[in-house]
DNA sequence: CGACGCTGAGACAACGTTGACTGGGCGAGA
DNA sequence: TCTCGCCCAGTCAACGTTGTCTCAGCGTCG
């Protein structure tokens, strides 16, 4: 809490083109023509142009231009993700800003907390701003309230679940068959008593990890058991608190499957605590940083984030460009990682 | 990759006021009453309006809005971190953006990379597109590029770091004074010998926890040794390096002050790599996700980013609301979390 | 030497909206 | 009954820029 010095504000407000043009003794078009680089002017009226706004530090302003051009466009786009600060968002929303920045595009971001009503309200915000277009992972599950925006020109892509009630693009990673693979893993290491702790059911892409989850126990011919069942939501405290009361059963699971983040981190604390670390299996759905630093090493399902933020950006100004072509959504593949904790094989009787 | 269905694109544009105020059989004007909530309007014709409006999908353009209105605010800020995607960037604007939201305010991202020229095309491109203010993580050390937008009234505070020859607000982090806790907490452990690894020296955060880690040799009467310095920049892999350096050294350290985030981590897998992470003592500044999970824990000089956050944008909003107090830089203090590697005693001889 | 095309710059209107002003209708007070 | 003032909706211009059109000047070719 230091320094100071009179702070000088709002003293001029910004220059114009009309006030270049004055000071360079041309009319504003040309002014007008020099900043957007037509070759019809005479270069040494361009240089007097430009002098003139150096001297004014005169900025194009952009919301004016964007409203009188042709095409209307910001050059800018919206993109809606669960929470900036979370790494799956962070991740995703650089690598869409990469793939903006070669455009010259900006990229607008608000979180949403999987709240539906906040995602209505920051989408309608964003098209009010007039954003070129979308990039959403929604938090509810019908879109349908977009249908206008999408009629009307503003271009859009969903990621990580499909849209609800509107046909539009979508990125998608993996779920179902990379739920499958980490459970099969887990059979491969003798285990039959494989505990699923997940999302809540409600939210798509923990339903489709869920559905593999059920598909995998059924081709192994294992009865699914919902006392090993819980969707408890994405709070680290929430999987603890789950994974406690799935291994205080009478007839506990030998193997864990973690189908979310914060819920694989919960339970890689809750058996650190119960010092079960080293005797139970555990595979988590997405990588986390640091996870190959734990011993175990946790084995997880991991998805290609920047594939998926990369994908969906490129399809985004496809159709920016005029690509007309059916909806379509496209699904990046997931990848098992083996580190440690998925590899523990089961304890007791052998099955084999 | 599939599904699909004709898909359709620009049909029409996107409807104006003119043509909600054609179908009420009112004047434009009176629309424009109507969506800026003018209480003088006949509650009939409002709902005439309004159901104009809904009817054709009409949403105001805020761009053309700010463009003609007094005060020309857009409704939207500009924030420059140094990648979106990292943690730290990543709290800091999902802070940012909660403040922001409270007033409808929407945010705009862009990541510098430790770049200064794109922190100058960037810083342009917002200015271009009218943000009402900036936050910035500084790239660069000379911000005077800006001197022309603070006086024409764009309000800007700068997080981190302070601004370089620009007079301007900033909220900072207690870099020295974190660095010199830091390095006496492991004094008090002991060591003697304590290894400082971090970000490019040229970087002013570096700078100053580096100017720490001498003052608190000093004090102590160490004498200071550069071959147990190292200024690697900030990736991983040149921390794993650095850290197996010193280690190899005829005398090498007892411990290390790792000043930054990757480093840190980095230094951490290098100490398990070589089986030294119980005997060589450790505390890094910044904490980190899963810091408190491996053993033994990280002891780290941890950072409050979130209040670095929300200070910045609630004295952005200040300034917007009219504050013309002289400029000031905020100091947000920084605490020592201890987890366990900053508290492995010196080996060998005591030298108490 | 005159008509013509071309080059380069200016005039004007418009993008979608709102600030400032105008004007019609109506009730109240003289 | 007339006037004054108020209430409410409409007209007009302007925000900063660019698309369209116009026009002056000049070189060229028949």
């Amino acid at each position: 809490m230091t320094q100071g010095e009179a702070a000088p504000r709002s003293t001029r407000s910004r220059p114009t083109m009309r006030e270049v043009a004055a000071l360079a003794g041309v009319a504003i078009k040309t002014v007008s023509r020099v900043f957007n680089g037509v070759p019809t002017v005479d270069p040494a009226i361009v240089a007097r142009v430009r002098e003139a706004a150096d001297k004014l530090g005169y900025r194009p302003n952009l919301t004016a231009s964007s409203l009188r051009r042709g095409d209307g466009r910001t050059a800018t786009i919206g993109m809606l993700v669960e929470d900036a600060a979370n790494p799956f968002s962070a991740v995703l929303t650089r690598t869409v800003e990469n793939v903006a920045r070669e455009r010259g595009v900006l990229v607008l971001v608000g979180s949403l907390d999987e709240d539906p009503e906040r995602e209505r309200e920051l989408a309608r915000a964003l098209v009010d701003r007039r954003v070129d277009g979308l990039v959403i992972v929604p938090a509810g599950r019908d879109q349908s309230y977009l249908i206008n925006e999408q009629h009307t020109g503003t271009c859009m892509v969903f990621v990580d679940r499909e849209a609800g009630l509107l046909d539009a693009d979508a990125v998608v990673s993996e779920n179902r068959q990379g739920a499958i693979t980490a459970v099969n893993h887990l059979l491969k290491a003798g285990h039959r008593r494989i505990a699923y702790l997940g999302d809540r059911a409600s939210i798509p892409t923990a339903a489709q990890r869920f559905d593999g989850y059920r598909h995998a126990l059924e081709v192994a011919h294992i009865e699914y058991d919902d006392e090993i069942v819980r969707h408890v939501g994405s709070s680290e405290e929430a999987a603890i608190a789950a994974t406690e009361q799935v291994l205080a059963l009478s007839d506990p699971p030998t193997a864990l499957f973690t189908s979310q983040n914060f819920v694989t981190i919960g339970a890689v604390r809750a058996l650190r605590a119960m010092g079960l670390q080293d005797s139970v299996a555990q595979v988590g759905f997405d990588d986390f940083p640091l996870a190959d630093i734990l011993s175990p090493g946790i084995s997880v399902i991991a998805q290609d984030v920047e594939q998926v933020g990369r994908t969906a950006a490129e399809m985004l100004f496809r159709r920016l460009d005029g690509d007309e072509s059916p909806t379509r959504t496209v699904t990046v593949p997931t990848r098992l990682i083996e580190r440690g904790s998925g590899e523990i094989p089961a304890e007791g009787p052998c099955h084999d």
